[in-house]
DNA sequence: GTCTATAAGCAGATAGAC
DNA sequence: GTCTATCTGCTTATAGAC
């Protein structure tokens, strides 16, 4: 991969021409579209090229098989969306707060399937083991914001001792992808499901507001509960 | 639906040839473990009829096409693994023992994979229509059975008034079919979610033992709370 | 780098022997 | 009902012209 090449344009990294890397954007854009209008079963070589408007020999050109296309669209795709949200995630700074980002990106990411894609990596997965490790890079890229989002919102509350952050951002990822696809096929039941779930960490939301004595019994109740379960 | 082959009474059954019933339901079983083993993408008639150890030919006589042999198989499947924890579930009365259930479930099922298949399906859907229908079915089997507990155990605490069990029971039904697929690929990380999930349910479970003074300020805080959010 | 052409194999589905 | 054989079309992947 080291042919150096000239840049026709300034501010291009790699030695790589503009055109091919303009095509190897359009095949993992492709890639995409394909993932999120027809599913994983019809991502085949033919039918992302189709998508991409280029011609299919070049899938295995730029990226050797159908399913390190797949893989690196993977990575390129959730990287995109996550950068996206990245800057109101960083704004949110209470759990009411989290659970109307929650909803927003639901509805924003539902229209453009930018969710669902990775559902349907994930069941790929089983059968193509090259891209488990994309597919669980891409969700980590995820889980990452969440986490920390999940730490900030949550100190100070009497959660925060009996919470683990990172599993719960990897609840809260996997489980949003699950919701994604459930969506494909039931939108009304998906519907319901975001509401109750909304509902429900209203009522978490609600004990960061109890005064101070009813917070003290439910902080007592909780190390009690929790030296139980463990 | 029906005619391909002699039936003395017109209906769904036709084969009522002991021999014909065992082919079916090898196909069937077959497809499950296909769906499990290999994914949606590898679920073709000819791997299934292999698992199945039967013909080829026989996917078509007996189902007419692959996706109606998939689209049964999850009725199958689901029926007969809801029916399996049936009983279990009836004797579940607290949030607790629903807790200490769900892991339970959780690795009995994982171990099978039998709600892995459901997220296979569920992928696949996007891509064959004619499988959203019976996926639906299959989890709604699901969330027909975690719904009657949800109402079950809610009842009598301070949560009844401010969560909607039918949403609540898609949303647990969907985020379970999301996790099992996480566990495929990365199976430390699915762990530390349902670890974290258990915790979480915990704080809830906790509030049913309340003293009741702070349970009083609780679902005041509650109504408040829920007066803003709808 | 991109194209056309093509090889080799697997897919869904059917016809007809038994 | 079950089998073999086969048609047709789509799949991955490569060779070689431009």
């Amino acid at each position: 991969m080291s042919g150096d090449v000239k840049d026709r344009r300034a501010g291009e990294p790699r030695g790589r021409d503009a055109r091919s890397q303009e095509t190897r954007e359009k095949l993992l854009a492709g890639a995409l579209r394909t993932l999120v209008e027809q599913g994983i079963t019809k991502a085949s070589a033919r039918t992302v090229a189709a998508a991409a408007g280029v011609n299919q020999a070049l899938v295995f050109y730029h990226f050797g098989s159908v399913d390190e296309l797949l893989a690196e669209a993977c990575r390129y795709g959730a990287e995109q969306r996550v950068a996206r949200h990245r800057e109101r995630l960083a704004a949110v700074g209470s759990l009411t707060e989290l659970l109307a980002f929650g909803r927003e990106l639901h509805e924003e990411e539902r229209a453009a399937g930018h969710v669902a894609f990775l559902g349907q990596l994930l069941a790929g997965a089983q059968a193509h083991p090259r891209l488990a490790p994309a597919t669980v890079a891409g969700l980590d890229l995820w889980i990452a914001e969440i986490e920390q989002v999940l730490v900030r919102v949550l100190a100070g509350t009497p959660f925060a001792e009996f919470t683990d952050p990172a599993g719960l951002a990897r609840a809260v990822g996997a489980s949003f992808v699950g919701l994604e696809l459930y969506e494909g096929v039931d939108p009304a039941g998906a519907e319901a499901a975001f509401t109750a779930l909304e509902q429900l960490g209203a009522l978490m939301a609600a004990v960061e507001e109890l005064n101070p004595v009813a917070r003290k019994a439910v902080a007592y109740t909780l190390r009690r509960q929790s030296a139980r379960t463990r």
